[in-house]
RNA sequence: GGGCGAAUAGCUCAGUUGGGAGAGCAUCGGCCUUACAAGCCGAGGGUCACAGGUUCGAGCCCUGUUUCGCCCA
């Protein structure tokens, strides 16, 4: 199969060649009956109207890297793929494109309408799908799950009746969050708190039978409308007398009582506080506790109703503005103060949202939580970062309980039946027909439908088959591993611990990895909004997916938000070039190389190729290491360190002597080691960019054992000969050919120019190897005339620099001007200078001397001992030069 | 108000049994060297936010302060 490859590398075609090919072959599809250990992830699911956005594309970077990197160190990798039905959202989506028919839902009726939803779905939904693809996310897409699927909705009814059966699931009148816009329900999470320039309204309220006033502030004046109380606190003097007096309602006229209550701050505003039990949680406990009238005052859609008189039928911001107008022409304003606070807002839709009550069905999550709790304390389950474990605890202990009624039609209807003659509830997990109390036929079923998160819950059980004992889940449940953003550790994370342990009986992941936000460049939260939204689709056409998903390992280090740059990514887009010029460099000069034999065990090799085998090989174990601890980042830069500036810079370089000399010995030996790490090199990399790799392994000269490089085993350190000493020697070569360097660069000595340079070794074991290595300094140093040994003959003037045991010595005669090489000597005599001084002053401390472990003390005297002999060394070579200037 | 996190080179960020501060990009100088100018070689650049403390020794551990971000109420 080998060929030339083209001049540089264009991902466009050979990404879409190689997915295609892929999916046709089923390389991505787990199979429940393998043998091999299991490894198994589900996918956070996308919703079905979303678009491939940066945190998508980081997410399933992060979790194809790990199934790629374990289905080649030998597991039986399922990665279940699927999409939400997203409730809302999608609603929203369908409600706009009758809005522009001119038309509305409740026009249509329900059931044409969920007909248009599933429609709409069929022809534009689940896109992010294809979109996942053109990232390589390799998973098992023959198993592809839709929360509203058949199967997942026997699920859901399942656990439902279940918990409603053991009264996990109630249903209950009471204050919940609601949105005027989409018309229903949210639990606590769906609702975001955003700080917001509001202000305070300070009001003031007649006390009858005086002629004094309590002013009470607010931030929702038109509430007013709903009081039924005005409360103190029983400890505060300046009203106490006032105690169990009324004052009149402005407005409405109603006579309210003055109460007492310990939850009144003193500090705030007046001291006092008006008390709406129908429109504010706070106010609604209050209600409860002294028994208060509990007044609504807003339709569904937040207008004012007609139980706020003369304002019946004014929007709520209206009623506001004519309230307080209202107030303040009978003088009971007292004053508006500028006031931050929090407002609530759904977040499907930013409509601020309203406590309102309601009749809802709630989850009684305590004693789920409490399991969840556990499985985390005793490592069950681990969350990676751990600090996350903490936000997980605090979140869980503080739990409320979970409204999962919604007032819309999309989504998985509520599988209870009112009897219109016995008033009981019937819930069944087959439709029913009749009243399970009194038998009665003229039952109708709750028109709400539940929240989208209820479905995600059971994901990972759900998608494996559930209720039913398959062997999916036989295989792969617990999942192996969760990836996902720490925004929806509480929405999805926590609820699918609670409903794992409850259905399972077993954790559904034992490990969580938490990863982080990506943002802009400026570190903002990207949102349409704001117009710093990247289109990761965008940046796969312009750089390649390659690229793409090499930057976005190498940003995700642990517990920190991730700043995208383009110029990041142009960045790794040079190394996926970098990658496969070498890989054309090595194509080149394997033309007729044979691959039938590359073993390796019992060469002879170069000291470059010792060098480079070992370096390999901790790469292979580095890189293992660092994803088996989710240190994508770890991983990223060990091979690009690798790859760029050891496999391209040093060893591509040393060998060439090799490939184009004239000893078929040498050159065949060093082609087995460039193919050797070469093929190993793309396998190690194939996680992170799987679409090159696999493009070039392909190239290779020979047959590879694989069709696919997917299906070839992971490099894991080891199965190839190293030489720790052998690779020392070619670091202290390659020392001495950074000081020729070096010296060429300081001294203005053009890299053509050919020089001749003195090796001074003090040791003849460094002399044995330089002359072993001597080659490689000519030709990547380009010295034409190399003297080595130990004590040899020095040249009258010469530039000098020290490597290690060996002191480099350039001859200046008509190369190099005395006056820069006494200042280069000068600047490199400071640098060492500092050292020697360091060393010293830490080396006469008594208390370091006699406290500190010995080998810390040994090493830094070494290191003493090494300064102090460069520095003498390039002293006297000031000195010379200094004589002859 | 409670909790969590961050502050390290011009920029973006790494840096865990505490032992001489790193990378990429950017900057400066030199190179078309038969894989690659998306490249090669070399160089410069830091009071590790501030103030204390523990220690022979602190970017790292402790206390406080400042600034910023996030979550929750």
């Amino acid at each position: 199969m080998e060929k030339q490859l083209p001049k540089g590398y264009e991902p466009h075609d050979v990404e879409e060649k190689w997915y295609t090919r892929w999916e046709q072959s089923g390389i991505f599809h787990a199979d429940e009956k393998s043998p091999l250990p299991h490894y198994s992830i589900v996918i956070p699911p996308p919703n079905v109207t979303g678009v491939l956005h940066m945190g998508h594309a980081l997410n399933n970077t992060l979790q194809d890297i790990l199934c790629r990197w374990k289905r080649m160190s030998g597991f039986e990798v399922l990665w279940m793929p699927g999409t939400d039905h997203a409730g809302i959202a999608t609603q929203n989506v369908v409600e706009r494109q009758l809005t522009e028919e001119g038309r509305d839902r409740h026009e249509i009726g329900r059931e044409k309408f969920i007909e248009r939803v599933w429609k709409w779905r069929e022809e534009s939904g689940g896109q992010i799908i294809n979109q996942l693809k053109r990232l390589g996310a390799s998973c098992d897409w023959e198993r592809e799950r839709f929360t509203m699927d058949e199967g997942l909705s026997r699920a859901v009814r399942e656990v439902f009746v279940r918990l409603y059966e053991e009264g996990l699931i109630y249903r209950d009148n009471r204050l919940i969050n609601w949105c005027p816009r989409c018309h229903t329900a949210l639990s606590d999470l769906e609702v975001e708190h955003e700080e917001k320039k509001g202000r305070l309204w300070h009001l003031r309220y007649p006390v009858q039978g005086t002629d004094r006033y309590l002013i009470v502030a607010t931030t929702r004046p038109e509430t007013m409308l709903g009081d039924s109380a005005v409360a103190v606190n029983p400890a505060d003097e300046r009203y106490s007398d006032l105690i169990g007096k009324k004052v009149l309602l402005p407005l409405m006229e109603r006579e309210i009582p003055i109460i007492a209550d310990g939850y009144v701050d003193m500090e705030f505003g007046s001291g006092a506080v008006k008390i709406t039990p129908a429109h504010d949680f706070n106010d609604f406990e209050i209600g409860k506790r002294h028994g208060l009238e509990f007044i609504n005052i807003l339709d569904e859609s937040g207008n004012i109703n007609e139980n706020g008189g003369s304002y019946n039928g004014q929007e709520r911001y209206e009623a506001r503005a004519n309230v307080v107008a209202d107030l303040e022409s009978r003088d009971l304003l007292e004053k508006i103060e500028d006031y931050a606070n929090a407002v609530g807002e759904c977040y499907r839709c930013r409509t601020v949202i309203e406590p309102y009550m309601s009749k809802q069905w709630y989850v009684a999550v305590k004693p789920l939580a409490k399991e969840a709790m556990a499985a985390v304390e005793d490592g069950r389950t681990r969350i990676v970062p751990a600090q996350w474990e903490k936000t997980y605890f605090e979140w869980m202990v503080n739990i409320q309980d979970w409204c999962i009624s919604r007032q819309i039609w999309w989504g998985h209807r509520i599988p209870a039946w009112f009897c219109d003659d016995c008033g009981e509830i019937t819930v069944s997990r087959e439709d029913a027909r009749v009243c399970a109390h009194c038998g009665g036929t003229s039952i109708h079923q709750e028109t709400d439908v539940l929240d989208t998160w209820f479905s995600s819950a059971l994901w990972p059980f759900s998608t494996m088959g559930w209720p039913e004992q398959t062997e999916t889940l036989a295989k792969f449940y617990p999942t192996s591993c969760l990836v996902t953003g720490f925004d929806i550790l509480f929405f999805w994370v926590a609820r699918m611990m609670m409903m794992g342990l409850k259905f399972m009986k077993e954790v559904p992941f034992v490990e969580v990895y938490i990863h982080a936000l990506v943002r802009d460049a400026e570190g903002q939260k990207m949102s349409k909004s704001k117009g710093n939204v990247i289109d990761p689709l965008n940046i796969i056409d312009e750089h390649g997916a390659d690229a793409f998903r090499f930057t976005l390992a190498a940003f995700a280090a642990m517990g920190r938000d991730i700043k995208l740059s383009t110029e990041r990514i142009s960045g790794y887009r040079a190394f996926v070039n970098k990658l496969w010029n070498a890989s054309r460099f090595a194509l080149m000069n394997l033309e007729e190389f044979n691959t039938s034999d590359v073993e390796l065990e019992g060469m002879e090799f170069s000291t470059a190729d010792r060098w480079i085998l070992t370096r390999l090989t901790e790469t292979e174990r580095e890189v293992n290491r660092a994803l088996s601890e989710y240190k994508f980042n770890d991983a990223a830069s060990a091979l690009y360190a690798f790859t760029w500036h050891q496999f391209c810079d040093w060893y591509i370089e040393l060998i060439k002597n090799d490939l184009y000399g004239e000893d078929p010995g040498s050159k065949n030996r060093v082609q087995k080691v460039l193919f050797t790490v070469l093929e190993r090199l793309l396998r190690l990399l194939h996680p992170f960019m799987p679409f090159v790799t696999e493009e070039i392994w392909n190239s290779l000269p020979g047959e590879r054992p694989k069709r696919f490089i997917l299906q070839a085993d992971y490099p894991a350190g080891g199965s190839i000969p190293t030489d720790t000493q052998g690779a020392d020697r070619m670091e202290a070569l390659m020392a001495i050919i950074r000081s020729i360097r070096n010296i060429r660069g300081e001294m203005d000595l053009p890299p053509g120019k050919q020089i001749t340079t003195i090796l001074d070794c003090r040791t003849e074991a460094a002399a044995e190897m330089v002359r072993a290595g001597r080659e490689y300094i000519r030709t990547l140093a380009r010295v034409d005339e190399l003297i080595v040994g130990v004590g040899v003959e020095r040249p009258e003037k010469s530039a000098t620099q020290v490597a290690g045991e060996v002191e480099v010595l350039i001859p200046m005669a008509g190369l190099i001007d005395m006056e820069e090489e006494a200042q280069r000597l000068l600047k490199e005599i400071g640098k060492i200078e500092k050292d020697v001084t360091f060393f010293r002053k830490k080396l006469s401390n008594e208390k370091f001397v006699s406290n500190a472990p010995p080998q810390v003390i040994e090493k830094d005297r070494g290191k003493m001992a090494a300064a102090k002999e460069k520095l003498e060394i390039l002293q006297n070579s000031l000195k010379k030069i200094r004589a002859m200037m």
